[in-house]
DNA sequence: AAAACCATGTAACTAGTTACATGATTAA
DNA sequence: TTAATCATGTAACTAGTTACATGGTTTT
């Protein structure tokens, strides 16, 4: 399971509370694994009794008590473990696929890939100002861009298939249906 | 939630045993959506309960009790519905995506990232073969393969797209490694 | 004789979603 | 003064995984 990962990966940047983590999986790291604010409070909650993260509470008057989590040393360690085990492919469950596959109702097909191009081409643009913003040189990363930069080519490469599917899609279906 | 429509649009083709449909699911349809023989039964269960599908069972004697699935008005009904609706995007969730991120241990990335290379062009072959023996000519399909070819070049370009991933990441990182 | 295949399930668990709930602070 | 943001949760539910279980039939 990688939500405890793609915690860990984003504490070990930098300590943050629940409301933090919710934020940053909104972009970044959850450009690679969404999770929602309730998920990742329970998953706070089972890291702390593991021993992977630290909790320190503030009482602050008036406002709500926030807890700053931090990786600890044996989160550290979780971490390089999940780095050194192969991952194993994600299993592909797709919602639009089988629609496809079992293709009845052409008209609403071709609104459905007209709507996901440009969710993709709106993912893509994040993705390429990202890139250019972060890594205007990739041929001289840094060490510690790496990482983070190959994933987010993982992140355009994966659009730009999607985008130029939905053009197949669009290409057969408004040819066929006129 | 698919896993129903995946059913009913693999029944629509030909009825079923849960058996025949969880062999499915390890092939065509299971391209696009897996799911184990457990998952399978359970669900059939409750969509005849629905009357999304009725069973016949056969009783055999010496050997076990057989049920045969096929699709029902009702089914047919909800998989125009299910046709109609757009297609809410999956949730992207990729451990490997998560473990570039928070990249650690190159070497381990690099095995990685070669396995996943070949998995994913063992089934870009796969599609591929099956492209060619079932669509020969694309630009004359008949109506009811469209879909089918469709969803299949959906496969055909994310496998594609996940072979050049990998191989900018071994790229960049065999080269930072020597 | 052993292995693979046919055929169907139960049980316990883990992960993720949806709906609801509370209350302060800050910006428009 | 209204909306957005900060901050944290509970509860009920749906979906998916893993492990276990049974027993006949066909192929090697």
């Amino acid at each position: 399971m990688a939500l405890e990962h793609a915690i860990l990966v984003s504490l070990r940047e930098q300590s943050a509370t629940g409301y933090d983590l919710a934020r940053r999986f909104d972009a970044s790291i959850g450009y690679f694994w969404r999770a929602s604010h309730q998920q990742i409070y329970r998953t706070l909650t089972r890291m702390a009794a593991d021993g992977w993260v630290e909790g320190a509470t503030e009482h602050r008057d008036g406002a709500t008590d926030r807890t700053t989590y931090a990786i600890t040393t044996a989160g550290r360690a979780e971490l390089e473990r999940f780095s050194a085990t192969p991952s194993p492919r994600e299993p592909l469950r797709s919602d639009f696929a089988v629609k496809l596959r079992g293709l009845l109702d052409t008209e609403a097909a071709i609104a459905d890939a007209q709507a996901r191009r440009a969710d993709h081409q709106a993912r893509l643009d994040t993705y390429e100002a990202s890139a250019k913003r972060y890594y205007p040189d990739p041929s001289a990363l840094s060490e510690d861009d790496r990482g983070p930069y190959l994933a987010l080519r993982g992140g355009i490469l994966l659009e730009q298939a999607g985008i130029a599917w939905c053009d197949e899609i669009l290409g057969q279906l408004d040819r066929s249906e006129r």
